[in-house]
DNA sequence: TAATAATCCTACTATTCCGATAGGAATAGA
DNA sequence: TCTATTCCTATCGGAATAGTAGGATTATTA
């Protein structure tokens, strides 16, 4: 429970270590090289990061990838939910304002308390912060 | 990510109905047709509770579980401990001082400080608060 | 003592998700 | 034209999850 997916994993470490590298560019394979990470798998996790508007690409030789921002710019949940989608901790919160699975479901407002607190540490972090940590 | 298992949903549901019968007994199939839960499920599920000391149960006719303690001396960290273990954003943060992973492991502060938001947070709610709620 | 109602125990299954790999098409520079 | 790259699609094995099945054990009660 709570626990990061692999993917996720990957992402933020392909993102820190591109963030220290500022207007230059990195090939997939080597963000892959220097943090351990299956480069063929990380080439479809370069792909989201991409449609989110976090990193630009060039392709052909000389290519790769570049911050499209200024790491301080970037939230870690904008990381997060670029791989992820939204951060859901139950089914239950789906729908606005009440509970469709249970009458009177009590838990609720437990689990909106608890996805709030995660999703304010993930915003109020940048990726500058984390890449320098 | 950050998803709650249905057994822990589950856990919790049931609990937040027991915690509201004190000191009186409820059988698994009451909480399952109350709480809408898979009957045969929810009996693994009190299994894993009562081995944690959360709640008493009594065999035979007229048997059925009760909370072990006052409600608002449980936290919700525990009910989730119970079901899932220790939480564990990633591998990462297994080994106490340095990331086993990558050499200079920038992101590792940044898990640390996610695992204790959620850990504070659920060690602050009681039992008593989520089924009040 | 027999019937009943409950916890407890073990095994199985079906499905879904995840991490990873494979192979190649499109693109750009030298 | 060669090479190095992103990009696209398909596939696979394994692990975890949600749920089911069947019965053994235990206590109450008539």
């Amino acid at each position: 429970m709570f626990s990061a997916s692999a993917r996720t994993q990957y992402a933020i470490r392909a993102m820190t270590n591109l963030a220290r590298r500022p207007n230059r560019t990195a090939t997939a394979a080597e963000l892959a090289r220097t943090e351990s990470i299956p480069a063929k798998y990380l080439e479809g996790i370069m792909a989201r990061l991409k449609v989110t508007g976090l990193v630009e690409s060039e392709r052909g030789k000389n290519g790769g990838y570049r911050m499209a921002t200024d790491p301080a710019n970037i939230s870690m949940l904008q990381i997060v939910e670029a791989i992820e989608g939204r951060i859901k901790p139950v089914g239950c919160l789906e729908h606005e304002y009440t509970c469709a699975i249970v009458d009177g479901c009590h838990p609720r407002s437990f689990w909106l308390g608890l996805k709030n607190t995660i999703d304010t540490y993930l915003s109020e972090k940048s990726l500058k912060e984390v890449s320098e940590g």
